[in-house]
RNA sequence: GGAGAGGUGUCCGAGUGGUCGAAGGAGCACGCCUGGAAAGUGUGUAUACGGUACCCCGUAUCGAGGGUUCGAAUCCCUCCCUCUCCGCCA
């Protein structure tokens, strides 16, 4: 949510800002639903204000022993006429309400201008694609020679977009997991995290989910609004909802692994080889909350925490500045990590790092002290992934295979798994 | 699942129909005291929206939503959450 009193008083400027998004503002219903309010606001205070200010004097007449009836007869019909602005309030509220929350938020300057993901400004590259002395195969490919990925089974168990591992390949997974975790927590300074996988729908507001992006997430069936996360961003960021962090607590760095869930409705025809666009996923996720004049420090620092996971591994990648129409709704800024795949010959998304700045502590009311003003203000939160696990198994596996269609371990994973060099 | 207690400001906590945005305390800020500090002491200290404009004024907010009433933190209903005891259970 952008902040409403901005947002009023630079209707103009901010419609013009956000056509870096390819987002219309429509400034003249604003405008005019803007004006409404502000009146049927002022006549319901006023009416209010009657109200009390009569109610005290029955008071005052009955502590004096006073016959309060002439007093009464003065309010009579107050009610209804008070009740009947109200009711005009909130609706407009509710209507202003609803597009404030549909608007997405305002870009950082240093967002590249574009609006598809054409336009993403390639930043920096790490690694050399691997030359390989033989046709390499996709993950799917090495996954069933090995019988160790199996998507008949798991379309047996639940469907499509699912996938059963066995033996080896599912411990390759659970060492990715752990190693990403020991990293985050011994050398970035993150404290390990752990949360629920349901979440209410008040977390999914506060990070921006709801209510735009309802058909994304998995809806659980009972008395209870709740839904599947659809990643650790939303429990994690959400542990600051409705709080007042004291200035010397930040930044708060947390990690957490967790399997993530999301509906995929309408990218029926993408990525239906393999397991890049699953049901179920897991991730280890990096969420900060900063002081806002620490964010964008943050955000690069972040960035780095992700890319670190790929130089441990020594798989090449490419970092992407994504471009003012592929920026997510709520974020202000966004680094795209792509892993290279010799499988598909293409940098794939692996990691997606953002500074969110005050647009989701808006929405949370997650505030810290300002020593400056003594004032409780919105933090800056921030948040990416290090790493999407499953595509961090896809790149191992496609990177280092072998002719044989063995996988290679990386050295750093090797620990995790005894000690095993091929699996 | 059964029985009971409770949810009030940054925190603790008083308040059971009217003068309550809310006693008291802690914390924090500023001042006094001090060579300096502690202690002591004085003052101040919620958020949102609106009006007016930087001086104020109005309205709303005491878990959430509804109701009763001229008037609700206080009474009634529904829901959520926390704690204690019992039962069941990974």
């Amino acid at each position: 949510m952008l902040d409403t009193k901005y947002l009023r008083s630079n209707l103009e400027q901010v419609a013009q800002a956000l056509k870096r998004r390819n987002f219309e503002l429509d400034v003249a219903r604003i405008s005019a639903l803007e004006e409404q309010r502000k009146q049927v606001q002022v006549k319901t205070q006023a009416l209010q204000n009657l109200r009390k200010e009569k109610s005290k004097l029955i008071g005052q007449a009955k502590a004096r022993g006073e016959d309060p009836q002439p007093i009464l007869d003065q309010v009579s019909g107050l009610g209804e006429e008070l009740a009947a602005q109200t009711r005009q309030l909130t609706a407009l509220q509710a209507e202003l309400d609803e597009i404030y929350q549909a608007i997405p938020n305002l870009l950082h300057e240093s967002v590249p201008a574009g609006l598809s993901e054409e336009d993403n400004q390639e930043l920096r590259r790490w690694g050399t694609p691997r030359e390989f002395e033989f046709e390499p195969k996709d993950h799917v490919a090495l996954g069933e020679f090995a019988g160790t990925m199996d998507f008949d089974s798991s379309a047996k168990l639940t469907g499509s977009r699912f996938v059963v591992l066995h033996g080896r390949l599912a411990g390759l997974q659970r060492a990715l997991i752990q190693f990403m975790l020991d990293l985050h927590t011994t050398e970035h300074g993150y404290q390990e995290t752990y949360v629920p996988y349901i979440v209410n729908k008040d977390s999914l507001f506060g990070t921006g989910q709801l209510p735009k992006f309802a058909e994304d997430q998995f809806k659980l069936a009972g008395e209870q609004e709740y839904y599947l996360i659809p990643t650790a961003e939303v429990p994690v960021t959400n542990l600051v909802r409705d709080t007042i962090v004291e200035a010397d607590q930040l930044p708060l760095k947390r990690v957490a692994h967790t399997p993530c869930f999301r509906s995929e409705a309408g990218s029926y025809g993408r990525d239906t080889r393999g397991i890049i666009r699953q049901h179920q996923f897991e991730k280890v996720e990096l969420v900060q909350v900063t002081r806002p004049q620490d964010s964008y420090a943050a955000l690069e620092s972040l960035t780095r925490d992700a890319e670190q996971v790929l130089q441990r591994l020594n798989l090449p990648y490419r970092v992407m500045a994504l471009c003012g129409g592929d920026v997510g709704f709520s974020a202000a800024k966004t680094y795209d990590l792509e892993v290279w795949l010799p499988g598909q010959q293409a940098y794939r998304e692996i990691s997606s790092c953002s500074n969110y700045e005050a647009f989701q502590a808006r929405r949370m009311k997650a505030r810290w002290r300002n020593p400056e003003t003594g004032k409780p203000e919105p933090v800056h939160t921030l948040n990416g992934s290090g790493l999407a696990v499953g595509r961090t198994l896809v790149a191992v596996m496609e990177n280092y295979q072998r002719q044989d269609g063995r996988i290679q371990v990386p050295e750093v994973l090797q620990r995790y798994l005894g000690g095993i060099e091929v699996i």
